[in-house]
DNA sequence: ACCTACATTTGACTCAAGTCAAAGACCTGC
DNA sequence: GCAGGTCTTTGACTTGAGTCAAATGTAGGT
């Protein structure tokens, strides 16, 4: 198969920063084992024990990986956005995925089978560094996520708050600055750990207190203070 | 705190599963780089914060890798034993430990300074996929304990047990079998995310359903179906 | 406009589990 | 043997948050 110069497939690849620094060639060798997959909204990448046969980067649109629960609720380990890769930690243990993602909105992601990630990363150090870098990321985030679990939900809620604002527009964190969900509430409180109910109610008692005010998924922070005290102490 | 260079680090490293396949003379490269420390009952290793300068391997003892909660309390991530490593993953993120390591009894680690490892992995591809692996299973074991938190205790105390039954002996998992605690109650209680009066509860309601037997830290299944059935179910 | 599906909020109730307090068991060193 | 420490258990109390139920809002699609 000839890459064409306007190659979606190897436009995502160049744009993905787990594979930033490939030589064209690298590139175009990994494009050609790559397939573009679109996935509705609501229909699963893969599922949590699904044989690992590759890793993916998203293309477009708004994805979650998620870990069921025993008691049927879901909990949101990460949100997917254009430019990320995912599932890439799991092709070096056992041989299935140990989270499901799913589309939370109609996405494309490009799928890069196991073979041609070996193969590069015994051509490649430098990958396996990035690779090792990236799947450290993850076991910080998850360890973090542990201990966000000791707190009442207001609280995470406010952690919340704060990093998302933090990483929309860092320059701007002060007294007013806007936050906007990236997904709505109910998978927002799925993330939390919560149910949707008890994220409306911790909504609630941050803009009672004057902490927030809250237009649909608009948040604009009145208290920054305020909000990091309660996002640190319980 | 005494460091000491001597031969028995040799020792260790090859007993080492993550370095196993190793060349006699990488694995004297490493040992020549390698530090033999002595860890006082209680005293940390590292903390959570502390800049990553190198990881570890357990050579004798028994130690935890645990996070503080905003509230104080500790999330026991994981226990360690000797010839397994630790806080390999760390070297490839930021630049600080995401945990702290703590000695549980007086124990001896091998530090390894981050500089060899890199050396290492240049040169042998095969310890990169190992390293890979490794941070692979600790995403794996930090989705699943993610996932225990939905669980009340009495079943993520089943669960810990049926594991730990497995882990020990695992031909003889059936009813009758038995597990010894590793840990006293009071650090198993922060690794299952509670408190100790909740686990002694927990321990006891087991008992009273007639699905364990307590003798101090001797545990006899009596209700192996009994127990799956609560690890499962909420 | 209208209808259906979904998202959000609020109230009422229940319960698991954390806190505080205290007692007993078990070591270990003096 | 005794004193001081840690570990474990039990009781009484409090509360955060999940469940059930219902009302309201919102967005598409026909």
């Amino acid at each position: 198969m000839t890459i064409k110069r306007t190659d979606p497939v190897a436009d995502v690849l160049r744009s993905a920063p787990m594979l930033s620094g490939l030589e064209p060639l690298d590139l175009q060798e990994l494009a050609g084992m790559a397939l573009l997959r679109e996935v509705p909204r609501g229909q699963l990448v893969f599922a949590e024990g699904d044989e690992a046969l590759g890793f993916f980067i998203c293309a477009g649109g708004k994805l979650k990986v998620f870990k069921t629960t025993p008691d049927g609720r879901e909990q949101i380990l990460h949100f997917i956005f254009p430019g990320e890769s995912f599932a890439e930690v799991a092709l070096f243990t056992g041989r299935t995925y140990p989270a499901s993602a799913q589309a939370l909105e109609t996405s494309r992601v490009v799928f890069i089978p196991r073979e041609g990630l070996v193969r590069l990363i015994k051509k490649r150090t430098d990958i396996a560094f990035k690779l090792l870098a990236g799947s450290a990321l993850w076991v910080r985030r998850l360890t973090d996520l542990i201990a966000e679990y000791a707190k009442a939900v207001p609280s995470r809620l406010a952690g919340y708050l704060l990093a998302e604002a933090l990483r929309q527009r860092p320059t701007a964190l002060a007294d007013g600055a806007r936050v906007r969900l990236v997904v709505n509430k109910g998978e927002l409180a799925a993330h939390l750990g919560t149910v949707a109910e008890t994220l409306s109610r911790a909504f609630a008692r941050l803009r009672d207190d004057g902490v927030i005010e809250v237009e649909e998924r608009e948040i604009t922070i009145k208290d920054l203070a305020a909000l990091r005290d309660l996002a640190s102490g319980p």
